[in-house]
DNA sequence: CTGTTAGCGCCTTCAA
DNA sequence: TTGAAGGCGCTAACAG
């Protein structure tokens, strides 16, 4: 009897790839059966199996995944755009999408949009060439152009670090919108009546501070003082805030669109030798760990990156299961506010 | 005349995948022209190029790059391994890779290590499966498995953050034991005598920091306490190291291997009232300039992880394009030691 | 449980 | 400058 996928001899140099046909041939089954040993072991004898992965080790085989890809229509990639890994927030949701993903055998793509719908549709363009099984964006202010792609590629999204009302499909998140307002409330309850705002230029910041300031007019308290500052947030950009909040009269609360920029007005409050929160006070956003052990003074707003990034992980591979349908997903992990100010 | 490529009618879903041979005949080319006109428009009349560019736009099509790839053994794909990305002289490094790779169409897969020699070899494993077009590791210290694969796989390895005899292929970065030995010399030569060493259990670390104490002990100063906690650098690990320095005399000076570190080393001494650097001072290692701002005092070993995910970029698409051979490459983008002991 | 056949969508190579 | 044939390495679907 004569076997085949004989087509090619023993690879002797070393830079030969070795397909699946290889390790038939050395296990002496057919390719299919590799195929079947490797992706779908309880279908196949466990001698068969034995064999199949003795030949594997002897050849040294790596499945090709682009081949595999191919044909299967499925490339266990998801895709990840976020503006930047620079901040904390996003490193976290990052880190902990990639743990979850890659325990189920997903890999990730990364793009980073630094806050651009531009960049982001280029980036979606581009990934969408590389069929992922899933695609997790920061945010809900996308493109018409991205969203229509996304929308009819039907690939499972998950729009991650905000809530919005034309979800392309899933989300998780918490409503900016609200985070504004419960920082107007809280501070109002403590008895803060003169506010400053500092924030970069940044969608989803700016939207906290408008919805501060629209509580704020709700409550009747004079129109603050607004400071928006070039992206990215930068210490500098903090002290260049706060000094241009000095210029007028000084707020008896600075409130800050982001964890650096926070950091950026206590360490020009430091400079000028005031006192947080006695001459002033600080309400930050993200993550102020660091800051926290140095100004103890400081209140934030805090926001767990992980577990949005966990939640984002779980959701696709619930979607990849088929246990959830599209837009089925709608998880709000919340805030907290946390309190440091003795004042 | 019978025209070709009539396989599929015109898709009338959204879901259906628009194909090269869709374009072909909308376009009234053949598939292989469409190839052509857009991957290399220069073998292609103009206006055929024009033609082709209207039917893409019409059909919507996006490229299946597993195809391409496939076909053309080329995946544009560059992978990426960190230890993490929550630590900022990473995320830059990688922030910095991404930028230089993407502006010439590369993308980049990224998985993190976490310090874990075994977690890097499943990774890799993993990876090559993609058949990316190159490979970014952090560190030398990989485990033979990775070596042998790597090597025998002829994909061009970039090795960052370290400098080491045997490179799999080219290396940049900077050396760890020479951080040590400089470090020594630059305290030495301030008058420092009294020294502690705070260090994660991370194999970067732990050489420069016994690189450090084999340059004390040639100059004959005495062995220095040396407090070796478990990964990852934390604040909390901070504070922990220098209680237990503490608990022996006080040392003048404190080593830490990372920023956190020394971070939580300054938390510490803040939250027991001592002065830095005039109770005792501290040297850090890596990108400080938040905690700079809060404690001028610090001094610190700065690495430009942009840097040197900038040249590891360079590196790579040089390669790309054949300007450069295996281990051709090994750059030393040095360190500085920032000195702001006014002690 | 295992094998065979027929592509997946693109690019390489050669021919026109 | 453009086209046709064939194959990259793998898996779906169907037989046996």
């Amino acid at each position: 009897m004569v076997k085949k996928y004989e087509r090619k001899a023993v690879a002797t140099g070393s830079g030969e790839s070795v397909t699946l046909i290889d390790v038939a041939r050395v296990a002496g089954v057919a390719p299919m059966t590799v195929s079947r040993a490797l992706n779908r072991p309880e279908l196949v004898r466990s001698e068969t199996q034995r064999k199949v992965l003795d030949a594997v080790r002897k050849t040294g085989y790596v499945p090709n995944m682009l081949a595999g890809g191919l044909a299967s229509s499925k490339s266990r990639l998801v895709a990840i755009l976020v503006p930047t890994i620079a901040n904390s927030i996003f490193s976290d949701t990052v880190q902990a999408l990639m743990d979850g993903l890659s325990s189920s055998n997903y890999q990730t793509l990364m793009g980073l949009t630094a806050y651009s719908q531009e960049r982001e549709e280029a980036l979606v363009e581009a990934i969408m060439g590389r069929r992922p099984d899933g695609i997790v964006l920061a945010g809900t202010s996308h493109s018409k152009a991205t969203i229509e792609r996304l929308t009819k590629s039907r690939i499972p999204v998950v729009e991650i670090w905000d809530l919005a009302d034309k979800p392309i499909d899933m989300m998780i998140g918490f409503s900016h919108e609200d985070v504004g307002k419960q920082v107007a409330r809280h501070l109002l309850a403590k008895g803060y009546r003169k506010f400053g705002i500092v924030s970069v230029d940044d969608p989803r910041g700016l939207r906290r501070c408008e919805s501060l300031k629209r509580e704020l007019a709700k409550h009747r308290v004079a129109k603050p003082p607004f400071e928006v500052l070039p992206a990215p947030a930068t210490l500098q950009a903090g002290r260049e805030g706060l000094n241009r909040l000095l210029e007028a009269n000084a707020p008896e609360i600075v409130v800050c669109s982001s964890d650096t920029l926070a950091q950026g007005v206590l360490a020009e409050a430091a400079s000028r030798a005031m006192k947080v929160p006695r001459d002033i006070a600080v309400m930050g956003f993200g993550d102020l760990s660091t800051a926290a052990h140095v100004y103890p003074a400081l209140s934030t707003v805090r926001i767990d990156g992980a577990i949005i990034g966990m939640r984002a992980a779980q959701a696709l591979l619930a979607r990849f299961d088929g246990e959830t349908e599209p837009a089925d997903v709608r998880i709000d992990t919340g805030f907290a506010i946390i309190d440091r100010q003795s004042a």
